[in-house]
Formats: structure tokens, sequence, C-alpha cells
DNA sequence: TCTGGGGTCCTAGGACCC
DNA sequence: TCTGGGGTCCTAGGACCC
């Protein structure tokens, strides 16, 4: 029998940014963006809830719903340094611990009893560590199971405890409504509904062959949910197995949809940058590039391409990208997104051409160079895709390679 | 209500191979 | 030349999560 715990942060950036600037706190604040952006709530303050404020909810509403809110842009840095600290305070309690994001962590207690006594004690003592050494407030779930015990710290919010006592797993989950469970969102919640099947307990009844007739693979696993079972891909595993990322990826949505085929394609090189940076951080090649191109009515499409050897090098990203823009961009429809993802992650092939050193290898020394001195000097300090509209005829004209300049 | 950005997982069809 | 049944890879799209 296992003991997980869940522990979510509550209101995280919110409470982050109140660290920052003490004077909003009891306030409406709101993280994402101003008011009149283009764009959708990261955090709201439990003051702009009351208001009927939450996440992802467009900002123009939030301001419409809640004019005397205070509107703050996110900090992503400081929300990963808090990220970490907490990271550093569940190490302490146990070696198995697993960030399932930023602002929430599993932690298995399975045999810590002795070091921490039981459970609900265990996690008194977490959410005071937590609250002495970060000033962040968080809601602790404790269950047999992944799924119960994130269920529970729902249950708990904002900034309680909550033990299922093991065993009552179905009758804690019963009286829920089905959205509660993770995984079920609003499309399956519907699904359910004209199923007559709105509460937890409702999809307990049910057989699991006749969920898996309906909904496949997913209605077994959410057959098991409804039992308190960590039923089914991700939560089967163990907490804490290292999990290396399958994909990376940076998107951007214009403030005012643009067909200007120059900014579309400075667009796309300055996030192949970005997505290739990412790569070299994390000492991985991807072999499967995708565009993401959103139209001004919303309408999406996604074009791939997989490469006979993996890259890691933002001109080479940025060419198939940008050859699958060209191919796919209906020429002068006003876009709203563009985006650039790379998946299929591989160990990199050998690249030796009959010179020896690759232009590819080469291309990897010339951006570790630009990685190291951004690193040192900030950001603005190597730019590749500034003025792109300029380099990039360069590159084509003068220097078809792209490949950095010999000495004269 | 005029709808971000970063991810994960699943499905389904077609190509291709045996 | 009316034609099976995997298995795997690739691509596109969609549900879902924070």
């Amino acid at each position: 029998m296992k003991t997980i715990f869940h522990v979510d942060m509550d209101a995280f950036f919110v409470s982050v940014e109140e660290l920052f600037d003490p004077s909003l706190k009891g306030k409406a604040v709101v993280v994402g963006g101003r008011p009149n952006e283009r764009g959708v709530v990261s955090a709201a303050s439990y003051e702009a809830r009351k208001f009927g404020v939450h996440s992802a909810l467009p900002l123009r509403t939030a301001y419409k719903l809640c004019p005397h809110a205070i509107f703050v842009d996110g900090h992503p840095d400081r929300y990963r340094d808090c990220s970490q600290r907490v990271f550093e305070v569940l190490h302490r309690f146990s070696p198995q611990v697993e960030m399932a994001s930023i602002d929430e962590a599993y932690v298995d207690m399975t045999g810590t009893e002795r070091l921490h006594g039981p459970p609900l004690r265990a996690a008194h003592t977490l959410h005071e560590a937590m609250r002495a050494e970060t000033q962040l407030n968080c809601s602790i779930g404790i269950g047999t199971s992944r799924l119960v015990a994130k269920i529970s710290s729902d249950q708990a919010k904002p900034n309680g405890i909550l033990m299922v006592i093991p065993g009552q797993e179905a009758r804690f989950l019963a009286p829920l409504d089905v959205r509660k469970v993770p995984g079920v969102g609003k499309v399956t919640e519907r699904n359910l509904n004209v199923l007559g099947i709105h509460k937890v307990g409702d999809l307990a009844k049910l057989d699991e062959s006749s969920l898996e007739s309906r909904f496949g693979k997913w209605g077994l696993a959410l057959a098991g949910k409804a039992r308190g079972l960590d039923a089914g891909g991700w939560f089967d595993s163990e907490v804490g197995e290292d999990i290396e990322p399958k994909s990376i990826s940076h998107e951007h949505t214009y403030n005012e949809d643009t067909s200007d085929s120059e900014v579309l394609e400075a667009t796309l090189a300055r996030l192949s940058e970005m997505v290739g940076r990412r790569l070299r951080e994390n000492g991985l090649h991807a072999r499967t590039l995708q565009l993401k191109l959103r139209y001004q009515d919303f309408s999406t499409i996604t074009r791939a391409h997989t490469l006979e050897q993996p890259t890691q090098v933002d001109t080479e990203i940025f060419e198939e990208i940008r050859a699958l823009f060209r191919k796919n961009w209906r020429a002068g429809r006003k876009v709203r997104l563009l985006g650039v993802h790379a998946a299929s992650f591989e160990a990199a092939g050998p690249q030796l051409d009959l010179l020896g050193e690759s232009k590819h290898e080469r291309w990897e020394q010339a951006l570790a160079a630009a990685d190291r001195l951004r690193d040192k000097y900030g950001e603005s300090a190597v730019s590749l895709a500034s003025g792109m509209r300029g380099r990039f005829r360069e590159r084509t004209h003068e220097n078809p390679a792209g490949l950095p300049g010999k000495p004269k």
C-alpha cells in the first residue's frame, strides 16, 4: 500500500508576484498581461476569483468582469526559481519527488513513517516547512494513488490538507462531478452526461466492458479511475522516474494578424532559434520538425517533416520550417499564430563529410559559443535573428549555405 | 467570452514491408 | 487478375493539463 502526497501551490504565480511586490497582497490580481492584450489569464488571486476571473479566461473578458484588478505580466524566471526551491523542500521529505508542472508535485512518502511520523503529521510538518522556507502556501492531498492524492489536494484548497483513508477511495470519489477526474475535460464530460453519468459514483457503477466498448482504451482507464486506481499511461509510472522531454516547441501569437511574408519568416527564424537553443541546452537532437499556422479565423494547420539526420542547429531547423511554411501558407491570408515544434529526439548520427569536419558540426560549435556568450552577458548580447530580413537575404544570396564566414 | 504558450497522450489513415 | 494480415513509421488533428 502506497502513501502518495500531491502538493499543489496555492495561486502560485500570484503568490510569487506578491513576494516581489507585497502591496499586491489581498488585492484582486491578474497575472498574464495587460487587459487590452491578446491572451488569457495565467493566474488570478482569490480576490479576483470572486468576480469570476479564472485562468484561461481571455484578458479582455477578465477586465470586463473585474476592471479594478491589477494586471501584471508573468515572470517565468521567477516562477522557475521558486519552483526549484519548492522541489528542494519536498526532496528533504522523500527522495521520490516528481514535479508534475511548475507548481505541483507528487511525493512518494511510502516507508517514511519512522522519519516523519504518520502521513497527516508528516503533511503538517511539510506544510510548515514550505511556508517557512518559501513563504508560499500549498495544499496537500494524501492518498494511496496519484489520482486520489491529486483529487484530494484539489478538495483541500486553499492552504489545506486532506487525507483519504486507505479503503475509503470509492466513498470519497462517488459524490464528485466526473469533471474532477484528471483527464475528463469538457468534451468527455459532455459525452458522459449524455449517458446520464454525472458523478464519479455513476461511473463506478458501470462495468468495465461497456465503458471500453463506448470509449475504447480510454474507457477502460476511466473505469479504473472511478475506483481510485492509477489506471493507464502516465499515472501508472513510479513517482520520481526520470522523464525526459518528448518535444520542445515555441509559438507566437501576433497582437495584430499579419500577412507580411517578411514579418512571418522573421518570426519563424526567431522561433527556430529558440527551439535550437533549447535543444542544445538539453543535449537533444530532433528528427521531426513541425510548423504550426493559425489563420485569422482561428483555423489551424500543422505540417511536419522528418529529417534523415537529427539536428539541433538553428539554420537547419529554420530551413525546414521555412520550406514547410512556403509550401503551405496560402499567401495573402492573414496569420494569427506561428509555431515551431521539434520532436523524435535521437542521439546525433555521424555527420562527417569528405573533408572531415562537417558544416553541421561547425555550426554546432558556433552556436555553442553564442550560447555561452548569452549565458555570460544576457539574452540580448547575441542574436542571430535580429535584423533577420537583411541577414537571411545575405545568407541566401552571398552565402548559400549560411555558414559562419571564414576570415579573409 | 474573440479565444496564450508549453507540454502529453491518443487515434486514425496511408505508405511500406514481410 | 477484386486481393489477407500484421508491424512500423509518418503525418494530422484533437482532447486535455497547468
